[in-house]
DNA sequence: AAAAAATAAGGATAAATATTCAAACTCATT
DNA sequence: AATGAGTTTGAATATTTATCCTTATTTTTT
């Protein structure tokens, strides 16, 4: 429904606003802002929020979110040829002569540069964000081979 | 019994080393591995490592080792809907397939965080600066329809 | 060395969470 | 309108995970 993102809003609000340690209690504070769903529908909230249960302190099991949570993939840092090995490249997309390449948080700056230093034909830059690389591509660059390219990096 | 630091190393490795889904899956890693355990002992391995279950990119469950430190938790008491009315995005432009948010300085990557969430069709990614979000949409994406989903997260 | 306390573990089960399935709804297009 | 593709949801259920209860083992204290 139009409620769906406000209900997303205020799941992110209440669990960095106060220790829950399950579902059922989530439920309860959005039924008391005025959100009533059932505990399937909210599981798939927290899916796609990409809410994390982990164990707290005192013992007690507690939802964080993603931005606040400091847990990562892998101990060491990799290289980022590895790093995609292991952890896979998220996806390649084009639109018009943009590349998007999805990654993991974080990764997106080291693996453009990597990008960047291998000088790949049809490719004039790349922006890099967090977990998103935007490449602009020469005007009717074949897609299809900038993609094996990129592919081949990993 | 002193195995069981040896325990909590090898789940520490198991974990960072690949996408893991269900405790099942760790134990039978572990069984690999050697060790032969129960799921309940396994639940009070993770719950003492601290270990995290979030959703991964793929659309799977994936077990995550915590960072070094504690959890940050953001202690905001505002109500839901007042929080809401404090985003600030300012107005959103169309060049050919790409799209210009601009924000209120330091909104940006927070706002690009909430778009990437709601998995709005038609946009294939974007990235935030400090004040400035790019919208990748596909090819021959309806603007008018991404410009109404842009404002309605909002 | 024996008693007491603490830790570790499994079996069984309770509790919590994810998913399946079907229904209701929204849009874009014909 | 009508169609169809894509979302969203709840009820029921399957799956997964945490815990209760008990026993065995180690560690500490007397």
């Amino acid at each position: 429904m139009k409620d769906k993102h406000l209900r997303l809003e205020a799941i992110k609000i209440i669990i960095s606003s106060r220790e829950i340690g399950s579902q059922d209690e989530i439920l309860q504070e959005l039924l008391k802002e005025g959100f009533t769903l059932t505990q399937a529908t909210l599981s798939r909230d927290l899916k796609q929020l990409k809410v994390a249960k982990a164990a707290s302190m005192n013992g007690n099991y507690v939802y964080v979110l993603p931005n606040d949570t400091m847990y990562k993939r892998s101990t060491s840092v990799k290289p980022v040829k590895e790093m995609m090995q292991t952890n896979g490249l998220l996806n390649i997309r084009f639109s018009g002569n943009i590349g998007v390449i999805k990654t993991r948080p974080g990764y997106a700056s080291s693996m453009a540069f990597d990008i960047d230093m291998e000088n790949i034909p049809y490719i004039i830059g790349t922006v890099a964000g967090d977990d998103t690389i935007l490449l602009v591509l020469e005007e009717g660059a074949p897609k299809e081979t900038v993609r094996r390219q990129i592919q081949a990096l990993i």
